[in-house]
DNA sequence: TCCCTCCTTGTTTTT
DNA sequence: CAAGGAGGGA
């Protein structure tokens, strides 16, 4: 297969792609009964219920091979979905093992993959080309930006994202601009998100691009437009197989249903309680929607949990027993080992992450690994002092998330030169690097671009190539855009010439793009290289450059290799779907965890998604589950007393050992009617000021935890080490900070404390 | 045209 | 407290 943009016509349907498989008794030998029931109902529609840990990507992966090895249908003819691109990934691989076949070419994917399949083969039905670029968040909003600007809108008090947020949700409903009801259009910002909405679908359109949420949607429009190309896919695909399908939204429902009506064998599997992103459009209510749109729909529920200790599922049942929203499971397990569950109060974040990676240090001591250890965090802030914790003792980890390969500038930057090379018509990339590097070529001259761009009613780079013709432009200004304009003709001839690998290279180079980052300074161009040179390593394993930057466009997430043993840091958001032996659960406090928007809100359907995250990271624990909550916080550069997350006080008392920082309460959970006052007042606050500034202390039985002292003494001429930035030169002390003249990364100020003296 | 400084604003979560 | 954007000055 070796052109991702031309898949449906040519899927091969000789024996050639029958894999070899096992004979169908053995498949899945070892299921329970509810599994073997889920997964040999293979006709009719079927939801599967399956609670955190019951095997339900093994029911998932076995039902596919199941359905292909009893002959039912061949693989192309087997749509399954997923929700991320690494639960598809994984499907695949299991599937490719059970089978012992290549996956290559099959619809196992996620649903923005599958759809942006169909768009490509039928994209003129819908008013695209078939080339159409897929737009990143960031592309987006510089687009609403400039669409905004054109109609002098203030964007101060309407900041972009809040558009971009209302036009998502409509997509995430299936929405078009048409369909959005007048009631409904007028209320959003005033009206003008969907005079925006508009707007924006159109300049989509003239710059042949999509976004995420159209992938679906104009595949919904698609099979409405053209019947004929929804019922051929209706026929083509037998059986339907749904992952996560509690995160689905009404688009991703409406498209499945779609594409179920003739033969309506569609398997959904999912669990009401992890369901936690409804903020971006899922909608736990298709779960609902499911037995009334398919009547006489087969519903398993898969109870029995395999992973966690009966402590942690006991803590983790009563806990989501407090939503009232659920269609209630009860997990249970053969099982009778386990710790109880340690929820610990501590004084501060420092002193939690201390904690943290000391108890994770004791594990380690006891023959542990790493890499079976995570900290779970409620939002991507909390990581910081994990992070510098563990790097001032040398704690080998790894932070899932954060800045993402493909959003790095560096890559952004180089994807965008290759995007306006392949394609043309691409104004957002060629407004990307137009002066990426500097070339003289500001906003004024853009503007010029721009004017033209709109009379003639042709792309940015054929009305730059047409400007430099002219004398409107400046000498220099006009020189250096054709320079430039003669070098995009000269590698769009290399796309037909060279290896698309070595293509790459030439234009990072020929464009003066690598030789910016080697003349820049900063301690951070040695990596961008170093990434630049990975990007082109990940170009070679395409067969060509379109297909190359459609994968990029659609599997944002970078799955950096692992190696070593390392703790693991990240949201609990990205840890659903995983399990650690040991589970690290910090933040567990009024504010942070149940966070503040969600108690803002003062309903009781974000709480209750807040509770179901909970459950979540309970859940990812085989064996051992460990929550900490601090009695302060910093909360936007204050100071600011905690009360215990009202979670911990729904944890059962007999599941865990409750535990305290010297000069906290213990808290008592059996007995306390409100447990969070109770702490909060124990706890002693450290309110007011600015950080750094003494605290002020406030109540009567506080005991301020003391600080670490330095392991050192400093002063100006020392020489030292920092593993963030390494070797430097102490410059100035201020209380506990030092001013340091590093090597490599130039003057930083940092904490003493993490500070090493050398010679 | 570019750089610097001041000021605002924000903290979920991701395909 | 951070980072990112806007605005002003060289």
């Amino acid at each position: 297969m070796s052109d991702p943009f031309d898949l449906v016509e040519h899927v091969p349907e000789g024996p050639a792609d029958t894999p070899a498989m096992a004979p169908a008794p053995a498949m899945g030998a070892d299921l329970n009964a509810e599994q073997r029931a889920a997964v040999e109902a293979v006709d009719g529609p079927v939801l599967v219920l399956a609670g955190a840990g019951t095997g339900k990507t093994r029911v998932l992966t076995t039902r596919l091979a199941h359905i292909l090895a009893t002959d039912r249908a061949k693989p192309w003819q087997v749509l399954a979905v997923t929700f991320t691109n690494k639960a598809a990934r994984e499907m695949r691989e299991r599937v490719g093992r059970l089978l012992g076949c290549s996956v290559d070419g099959w619809w196992v994917s996620t649903f923005h993959a599958s759809a942006a399949r169909m768009l490509r083969a039928h994209a003129e039905r819908v008013g695209l080309q078939p080339n159409f670029t897929i737009l990143d968040t960031d592309d987006q909003l510089r687009l609403i930006k400039q669409l905004l600007e054109a109609r002098n809108v203030d964007a101060k008090r309407t900041p972009p994202r809040l558009f971009l947020g209302i036009i998502s949700r409509w997509k995430d409903r299936g929405l078009t601009p048409e369909q959005v009801t007048d009631a409904e259009g007028a209320d959003a910002a005033d009206g003008q998100a969907l005079v925006l909405y508009r707007a924006y679908q159109e300049r989509l359109k003239a710059l042949n691009a999509v976004d995420f949420g159209d992938l679906l949607l104009h595949g919904l429009t698609l099979f409405r437009e053209a019947p004929d190309v929804l019922e051929r896919y209706q026929r083509q695909f037998r059986y339907l197989l749904v992952d996560e399908y509690q995160d689905t939204n009404v688009a991703q429902y409406l498209w499945l249903r779609a594409l179920a009506q003739v033969h309506r064998n569609i398997c959904c599997v999912g669990d009401d309680d992890q369901s936690i992103y409804s903020w971006r459009g899922a909608e736990v209510g298709n779960i609902l929607r499911f037995e009334h749109d398919f009547p006489g729909a087969k519903v398993v529920r898969l109870e029995c949990n395999y992973r966690s200790t009966p402590n942690i599922l006991a803590a983790a049942s009563a806990l989501i027993a407090h939503n009232k929203s659920r269609l209630g499971k009860t997990l249970w397990t053969e099982r009778t080992d386990g710790e109880p569950i340690i929820v610990r109060g501590v004084w501060d974040g420092e002193d939690e992450a201390r904690t943290v990676v000391e108890r994770i240090e004791t594990l380690r001591a006891g023959g542990h690994r790493l890499g079976e250890m995570a900290i779970l965090v409620r939002a991507g802030f909390q990581t910081r002092e994990f992070e510098e914790r563990m790097m001032a003792v040398g704690m080998p980890y790894r932070i899932v998330g954060g800045a993402r390969f493909y959003e790095r500038q560096e890559i952004r930057d180089a994807i965008a030169y290759f995007r306006i090379v392949a394609q043309p018509a691409d104004d957002l990339a060629f407004e990307r690097i137009v002066n990426v590097p500097k070339r003289g070529l500001g906003p004024a001259t853009v503007q010029n671009v721009h004017r033209l761009s709109r009379a003639d009613g042709v792309p940015l780079s054929l009305a730059a190539r047409r400007l430099v013709e002219t004398d409107e432009l400046k000498p220099q200004a006009r020189a250096s855009l054709r320079r430039l304009m003669d070098a995009i003709d000269r590698w769009r001839g290399g796309m037909t010439t060279m290896a698309h690998p070595d293509l790459a290279r030439l234009i990072l180079d020929e464009s003066g793009y690598t030789e910016m980052w080697q003349r820049d300074a900063s301690p951070e161009a040695a990596g961008r290289l170093e990434n630049l040179k990975e990007l082109i390593g990940a170009i070679a394993e395409f067969d060509t450059l379109g297909g190359f930057l459609e994968h990029i466009s659609l599997v944002m997430d970078n799955d950096e290799a692992a190696e070593g043993d390392r703790v693991t840091v990240m949201t609990l958001h990205a840890a659903k779907g995983l399990e650690f032996d040991s589970v690290f659960l910090p933040g567990w406090e009024e504010g942070v965890f149940p966070n503040q928007r969600a108690l803002d809100e003062g309903k009781d359907a974000a709480l209750e998604e807040e509770r179901r995250l909970a459950y979540v990271g309970l859940t990812r624990a085989r064996k051992r589950a460990f929550v900490t909550y601090a009695a302060n916080r910093i909360v936007f550069g204050y100071w600011k007393p905690a009360q215990a997350s009202r979670f911990i006080t729904e944890l059962p008392a007999d599941a865990i050992v409750a535990q305290a920082a010297a000069g906290l309460t213990r808290p008592t959970h059996a007995a306390i009617v409100d447990v969070r006052t109770e702490l909060a007042v124990a706890a002693g606050f450290r309110t007011g000021g600015p950080v750094g500034r003494a605290p002020m202390i406030e109540g009567t039985a506080v005991r301020v935890a003391p600080r670490p002292e330095p392991r050192h003494t400093f002063a100006a001429g020392q020489r030292v080490f920092y593993q963030k930035f390494g070797y430097g030169v102490v410059v100035g002390v201020d209380g506990d900070l030092l001013k340091i003249d590093f090597e490599k990364a130039g003057t930083k100020t940092v904490i003493h404390s993490f500070v090493d003296t050398v010679g």
